[in-house]
DNA sequence: CCTGTAGTGCTACCGTGTGTAGCATTACAA
DNA sequence: TTGTAATGCTACACACGGTAGCACTACAGG
């Protein structure tokens, strides 16, 4: 079973938003960017750990270790969502869905709309593949 | 800030499973139906943790107490997702839900089908109320 | 009334993970 | 050659989860 970004510390959460959020980051930048002031070296190391759980791979451009992101924020999430389905809800996504609406973290039509919503833009992306081939 | 079923314990994990599937249980009734055998003091510093954490809560009933779920477990997974959507994306459910599409974890025409369904039972089940009342 | 038993409360210990950091080493620039 | 920026490696404290022992109490049976 792979690390879900649903289990890491807040420190570690933090530094992967940064990454995601500029696309790419070494340690000096996430380190000038970061909440509140920690040594290099702590940056560093979170950073190695980030890497180590699967979130995170880098390259080295001249000495420098540049890091991006493994997943997009919506996949890592959606990883992290299917494992809650498979621990709480034997694998039914739709026993989460009624959980959402159920205890009101979303609404029913809201959520028809963005299945919707969804669909169309996937069938469109379909479309547009077959297109290009 | 509330606890998340997310960031139990395989132990505990599988206890709140066992006091989901029975609606009820005691110490006693849980530590004989774990997988693996488990002094009786152990279990009940996992049911007590369960509950300040939380997810359970006792009566007392003759000198014994009895557990039961503080909400369902389709309520519980429920807010755990929220708890990822509210971390890594933003809070916007449609992020999560894309995610899940693109992941290939649910297939768009499943996950549409499945909103329909739900708004039908939902809107359903408030006709029912209503006569009720 | 006394005692065994079932149940509870409290404390503890160990392993692992996370926040935090120091120190040794290396490679390039001036 | 020497300073500087980067890395690799190691460490340490603390919190949490798995695991359990032990002391205490209330009720049933002799």
């Amino acid at each position: 079973m792979p690390h879900s970004v649903s289990d890491l510390g807040d420190l570690e959460r933090e530094v992967l938003h940064l990454v995601w959020s500029r696309g790419t980051a070494t340690a000096d930048s996430v380190q000038k960017a970061l909440s509140r002031p920690l040594k290099e070296s702590t940056v560093r190391t979170v950073l190695k750990r980030l890497e180590a759980k699967g979130h995170l791979t880098h390259r080295v451009d001249q000495r420098t270790f540049v890091y991006e992101a493994a997943d997009t924020r919506g996949r890592a999430a959606a990883r992290a969502v299917k494992r809650i389905v498979d621990r709480f809800c034997s694998g039914s996504v739709e026993e989460v869905l009624v959980g959402l609406v159920d205890a009101r973290i979303v609404d029913s039509e809201e959520l028809q709309r963005l299945a919707e919503k969804i669909a169309r833009a996937q069938t469109a992306g379909q479309a547009a593949r077959k297109k290009k081939k």
